[in-house]
DNA sequence: GGCAGTCAAGTACGC
DNA sequence: GCGTACTTGACTGCC
């Protein structure tokens, strides 16, 4: 098992996700930004390792518009080198790493074209990781999809385009389960595709269908090839109390998370903190899980 | 230098 | 049909 969390580290003074307007788009622009942005990732990565936080998600935004008719420019020849250097760093810490387009990227959307621009953005998380020289354990997660007031017509249009998507996403894409697709519905979409399915713990307490935690992280479990996937990830959050339904806890409930730890000791895989403290979290979550069998020491 | 409007992309929901 | 949440900050133009 090991530990981590998204995107952003609030105890250094850099980003890896800054950005820039479509507007003001030039190359030079897009090669200052991606070369801060690989170096603050570097910066975080050895800041993780050193706490023993080895599971990272890396930010969609390390390279902006990569997927956008605008961006001409080869950044994947240009900083080759970069992204070998901190893969090496990546794999010689022993660390996991996943990536998550955001909601934008579609698989089964009604409209083509929303399709094809999805495509694109997944072959660029794709490519990313390959630069990384990273192997199949390292995933991209995303959502089923939308529902289009039709869910088995949207599920199967997902197990259809599916079967299309190019092998460098194949290989790493997995599903999470949702509100709108709860994991009775991933379990199905696994049988026809074989697709590992991410288990959200957060959004299967808003919506399931009576499987407890345990019972499902078992089941999701089965849908990852322990020799070509790696050990299967977990989302974890809970709810943010006196807020709306569904809204991430800014914080890690220690006692939550060491009944999660207790009720799944049964099973190992590396979990995700989904909380608004990062880092923070992530580092408390370590104390907690300190005498874990499961946990993989630095 | 500071402020406030706005930012690539989609869906779903409430009014 | 429109505004808003999702989620959040920070880019950018304007004073």
């Amino acid at each position: 098992m090991r530990i981590g969390y998204p995107c952003i580290n609030r105890t250094l003074r850099c980003k890896a996700d800054s950005a820039f307007r479509l507007s003001s788009y030039t190359e030079d622009r897009l090669i200052l930004t991606v070369s801060s942005n690989l170096d603050c990732l570097e910066k975080i990565l050895a800041f993780n390792s050193s706490k023993g936080i080895l599971f990272f998600r890396i930010t969609s935004d390390l390279v902006p518009f990569a997927s956008h008719p605008v961006c001409k420019f080869d950044w994947q020849s240009h900083f080759k080198t970069r992204f070998s250097y901190i893969g090496n760093l990546i794999r010689a810490k022993k660390m996991r790493i996943s990536m998550h387009p955001d909601q934008f990227t579609l698989i089964n959307s009604v409209d083509r074209s929303i399709f094809a621009r999805s495509v694109k953005e997944l072959v660029y998380h794709a490519e990313l990781l390959d630069l990384l020289g990273l192997d199949a354990t390292a995933k991209v997660q995303i959502h089923v999809g939308g529902v289009y007031k039709d869910r088995p017509g949207s599920i199967q249009r997902f197990i259809e385009r599916y079967g299309s998507l190019p092998e460098p996403v194949l290989r790493r894409l997995v599903i999470e389960n949702d509100e709108k697709y709860p994991l009775s519905d991933c379990l199905a979409i696994n049988r026809e595709t074989g697709i590992p399915i991410l288990f959200d713990k957060f959004h299967h307490e808003i919506s399931n269908r009576g499987e407890g935690i345990p019972e499902s992280i078992g089941l999701v479990s089965d849908t990852w090839d322990a020799g070509r996937d790696g050990l299967p990830m977990v989302d974890y959050s809970s709810q943010m109390t006196g807020e709306r339904r569904g809204k991430h806890a800014f914080s890690l409930d220690e006692r939550d998370f060491s009944t999660f730890l207790y009720s799944t000791r049964g099973y190992d895989f590396d979990v995700m903190l989904e909380l608004k403290d990062k880092e923070e979290s992530a580092m408390r979550a370590l104390r907690v899980a300190f005498k874990d069998p499961r946990l993989v020491a630095i």
